[in-house]
DNA sequence: GCGATCCTGGCC
DNA sequence: GGCCAGGATCGC
């Protein structure tokens, strides 16, 4: 369910972690942990400070004073509470992390695509997910040039594949890539080899004012986005084409996910 | 590169 | 009952 945006604004509104020591950890028997087990985890976490909270793409890293980092990927369905007082644990709980001053964090997952790992170096490098990366979409170290040359690495991908390879650039989703594209005026099933330089320019600029207007309209709140507190986005009253079929909007399949365009703009 | 697959829930 | 969903991996 998160994209970029909304990952941005979920480690935003964790903000009040920073400080608390870890008191205890509780994993479902289902939790999708994956290349640690819960009980290392926990291990690990076990009277821990939080001392920061980072996003890389789509992934949420909660970091200890260790250097230890966890690793959290959302999927299409994991939510993430902030909780300071006593609620009844929903389904597909599937952890817990109690701090000492009775405050927790809470992830519920019902689709259990979401990923729960471990980093134990500073820059993540040993993380086979976040490893897998591509760019930051506003790195500041790279050149369009350097962007350009991502994409040129798959020419035969359609641009809309493209947007959703983490690989290339890291953090979009569906609903931005479909969104950047508009923006771009180009059309998703274009290929990268059919795609000239100033095009991709094009849609890189458009990729980044799009992520940007996600973030300054706090995420995309379609059915049930909601930050660390609760607190649901309103980028879903700016979107042009997303989930907008209409006379003019079309909704297509591309590698078994939709795509909503204009094939009069978008060219 | 593409389609099937992992999973649950909501809606028609 | 069938289809759809904000994601990513795996096998061909």
């Amino acid at each position: 369910m998160p994209e970029l945006p909304e990952v941005e604004m979920i480690k935003r509104s964790l903000a009040p972690l920073v400080g608390k020591t870890v008191a205890r950890v509780w994993f479902s028997r289902v939790a999708p942990v994956e290349t640690t087990t819960p009980a290392k985890i926990t291990r690990f976490l076990r009277g821990q400070i939080i001392t920061a909270l980072a996003r890389r793409g789509k992934y949420l890293i909660i970091r200890t004073d260790r250097p230890i980092g966890l690793v959290l990927h959302l999927g299409m369905s994991g939510k993430l509470s902030f909780l300071e007082t006593l609620t009844p644990q929903p389904n597909h709980t599937h952890m817990e992390i109690f701090f000492s001053d009775g405050s927790r964090l809470r992830l519920v997952d019902p689709r259990r695509f979401g990923t729960i790992s471990l980093t134990v170096c500073p820059d993540g490098s040993d993380n086979a997910f976040l490893r897998k990366l591509g760019f930051e979409y506003n790195d500041p170290t790279r050149t369009i040039e350097d962007f350009t040359a991502q994409f040129r690495r798959h020419p035969n991908l359609a641009l809309k594949a493209a947007l959703l390879h983490q690989g290339i650039i890291a953090g979009i989703g569906n609903i931005y890539a479909c969104e950047a594209l508009f923006r771009a005026r180009l059309d998703p099933r274009r290929r990268v080899g059919e795609t000239n330089d100033a095009e991709l320019k094009r849609l890189l600029v458009a990729v980044r004012k799009t992520l940007e207007l996600g973030i300054r309209w706090q995420g995309t709140t379609l059915r049930d986005y909601q930050d660390g507190r609760g607190t649901k986005g309103s980028m879903q009253k700016h979107l042009k084409v997303y989930g907008r079929a209409n006379r003019s909007i079309l909704r297509i399949v591309q590698n078994n996910r939709a795509t909503w365009f204009h094939p009069i703009l978008q060219r």
